[in-house]
DNA sequence: AACTCTCGCAACCGCGTCGGG
DNA sequence: GCCCGACGCGGTTGCGAGAGT
């Protein structure tokens, strides 16, 4: 049984890619976009994977890559954004213009964690490394499962209230990530969650009561078109893509714009 | 100079989710 | 509602470069 390959083995390449193959790769998403990763290889000419292709551009060929070293904000941006999503690369990567999740999880397991071990931090946890004791050896932190993963991008954290109960994933297995426990209690109750990056912004918003932290602003995250970066959680919106819950999405910051 | 070890990054693999038929 | 194919994600592996002996 099991899940049949994603292609032919026999007919594709693998390992490192050739500045040729980049080259067709990038030729061929230029005339025609990106997509139909399936399809593409064998339209572009490539003895490839379309699982690779895809992976390949958007790791390492898409213009809109950052490259080079992460900024301390960077860092601590992702470090405060670990500890409140676990290992969701992805949603991470979202909040970091030009990073890709990839990128960010090779730098999480070579750089950042060592730099928790350091100030003596639970890289998993974010809690400080206790030297024994029944807190340190509490259940390891559940992931938030994917329905949730919205939710808690966009929810109001208030500093006293947990999340809504998100759906919890349902096996008890640990996976090394972060979310709510099913208790209903904050993984990191001490876990400071001003995610803001540079100085503080001015313009915070003053919709929410003083101790309520808009999760979709301190993210990162906008409003919707042009309108200015103060949060409308809780705000109708006039183009009617309110949830019935009040929240909506955001886009991410682009690249160098912060609040 | 040669060899071994360590580290970091790119790529692979397997699974979950989503959407169309 | 079910099935199947495609996509996307997260964990893991492989390999090259640099450091150390």
């Amino acid at each position: 049984m099991g899940r049949s390959p994603c292609c032919e083995k026999e007919h594709t390449n693998k390992g490192a890619w050739t500045k040729e193959e980049d080259q067709r790769l990038i030729a061929y998403i230029r005339a025609n976009g990106e997509g139909c990763w399936r399809s593409l290889p064998k339209s572009a000419g490539l003895l490839r994977c379309g699982k690779s292709c895809r992976l390949r551009w958007m790791n390492y060929l898409r213009p809109d890559l950052k490259r080079g070293n992460f900024t301390d904000d960077e860092d601590e941006l992702i470090i405060r954004l670990h500890g409140l999503l676990g290992n969701k690369w992805s949603l991470i990567a979202g909040q970091l213009p030009g990073r890709t999740d990839n990128e960010i999880k090779n730098y999480w397991n070579t750089h950042i964690k060592r730099k928790l071990l350091s100030r003596g931090m639970d890289p998993h946890t974010h809690r400080p490394l206790a030297a024994d004791g029944p807190s340190s050896r509490q259940a390891p932190p559940r992931p938030i499962s994917v329905p949730a993963r919205a939710a808690a991008a966009t929810f109001a954290l208030t500093t006293k209230q947990p999340a809504p109960p998100a759906p919890v994933e349902s096996s008890d297995d640990g996976g090394g990530s972060s979310g709510a426990t099913s208790t209903g209690e904050p993984r990191c109750p001490d876990l400071n969650l001003d995610l803001s990056v540079g100085p503080p912004a001015a313009d915070t918003p003053t919709s929410h009561s003083q101790r309520t932290v808009c999760l979709c602003y301190h993210l990162g995250f906008r409003g919707a078109g042009d309108a200015p970066t103060t949060c409308s959680c809780r705000q109708a919106d006039s183009s009617g893509a309110q949830s019935q819950t009040g929240l909506r999405y955001f886009r991410p910051l682009e690249e160098g714009q912060y609040i």
